[in-house]
DNA sequence: TCAAAAGTGTTATGGTTACACCCATGA
DNA sequence: TCATGGGTGTAACCATAACACTTTTGA
């Protein structure tokens, strides 16, 4: 038992993870990571992944452990989105979360529920279930992070394979902004910041010309952005 | 006494309020308002105003109470910037701390000292006394982000007077952004956003030719906000 | 009449946009 | 040979950047 003076609000973290699946037209589109949740309150609704925060955790970390733990995701970005404190929030008791914003290859993991999740799946954010608590509210800042970020940061590789198609790169722009782009003056515009490695290979099993495929140069982008230049797209 | 079945890291709001003061030259410059510490721990520090979030209240309600009870300043402009949890960012205890950014004019207010502040002022930014905890890490987001910000929306005008003229909006852009702004294209871009309202007044008491002053149209600005245009300087 | 800041237009440049056809591949 | 997506260049337009002199006012 733990004793305060005064009542203390709880802490929690939530991981809004995006995944963006190019595969096929049918599935095509933004993905978000849910959880199932196994305990009350909102008792097999769906949820970000998150929970408690232990009292000599960072922040950060209870965000990567708990995202592991109830979904055996590993993210390869993360970053603080928001904190959320509504008072009324949680119907249990006062409960301040700090939200946090995630990026992963939907191909590299492959996902699992587990601890308080009965059950955990990529969900397209076009037709979403209810969400548990504010997590609708949550999701709508994380989706303007993600329009407004990847204009100005390349983050949208992490969502990418390795190696991807240009043609790639630009649907998945096209689908988070909600716009077509031109596809010449977006491929000379991304050319032009010279941060892709070119594979020197070509897609397989297309029956179609197969695109050449490319790298994210991250070792470059770092270097160049450290010497004032700004990706922008 | 408030048992809990696990140990609870204390909740506290910060806030990070900005002034810009044009008056004269010696002073002029971006300016912060700190408090001194009554208590331990660092006992006569000077420190961002804030303080505890009561169990029952929203997270900008307690940024707004700490700061008329510390300072006596109501901020016209208030949003919340990062929130900041390091687990040794405070030696007593484990301490998450939710930093706000606030906006104010600094003619507006007479600050004054109160509760656990023996002392509160503005300081320019460029010569700031050491801070308690890791408030300067909280400076450096908050300089950032209204770097960033002052760019895509009108907060500017929250720094500015009621009337002011096109060399005193051109200045705090200068003292933010930290470079020269040429006269003639500041002027044109300013007032092609069709967002001053023309005071047909002019500047008194000043040695020179007296400038043309303006107000913001604050209602106009939000009505086109909604339709679609974007500030940016 | 002097000092100090207000006020004002034009040109060059570079980035953004719009746009249509041929190419390579597997079925 | 057909269907499918890959790959390519140019011209018009617009926003930004650079730049210097005249005007007004109080001291």
């Amino acid at each position: 038992m733990f004793k305060y003076q005064h009542a203390r609000p709880a802490m929690t973290v939530d991981c809004v993870v995006f995944g963006c699946s190019l595969a096929d037209r049918l599935t095509a589109g933004l993905q978000v990571l849910l959880i199932r949740r196994m305990n009350s309150p909102f008792q097999n609704s769906w949820a970000f992944p998150g929970g408690f925060v232990r009292v000599d955790e960072e922040l950060e970390t209870a965000a990567h452990r708990e995202l592991v733990e109830e979904t055996g995701v590993k993210c390869g970005f993360l970053e603080q989105l928001y904190t959320f404190g509504r008072v009324d929030r949680d119907p249990r008791e006062r409960v301040i979360s700090v939200a946090y914003f995630a990026l992963v290859k939907v191909t590299d993991h492959q996902v699992r529920a587990a601890t308080d999740a009965s059950d955990a799946k990529w969900w397209p954010t076009k037709s979403l279930p209810d969400l548990a608590f504010d997590h609708d509210t949550i999701l709508n800042v994380a989706i303007h992070r993600l329009r407004g970020k990847i204009r100005y940061q390349p983050i949208g590789f992490e969502l990418m394979p390795e190696k991807f198609s240009l043609t790639q790169l630009q649907q998945f722009y096209e689908i988070v902004l909600e716009r077509p782009l031109d596809k010449r003056n977006f491929r000379k515009k991304i050319l032009s910041l010279d941060i892709l490695i070119d594979c020197k290979a070509k897609q397989t099993g297309v029956s179609h010309r197969a695109a050449n495929l490319y790298r994210f140069d991250k070792k470059k982008y770092e270097k160049r952005s450290k010497q004032g230049f700004n990706f922008e797209i």
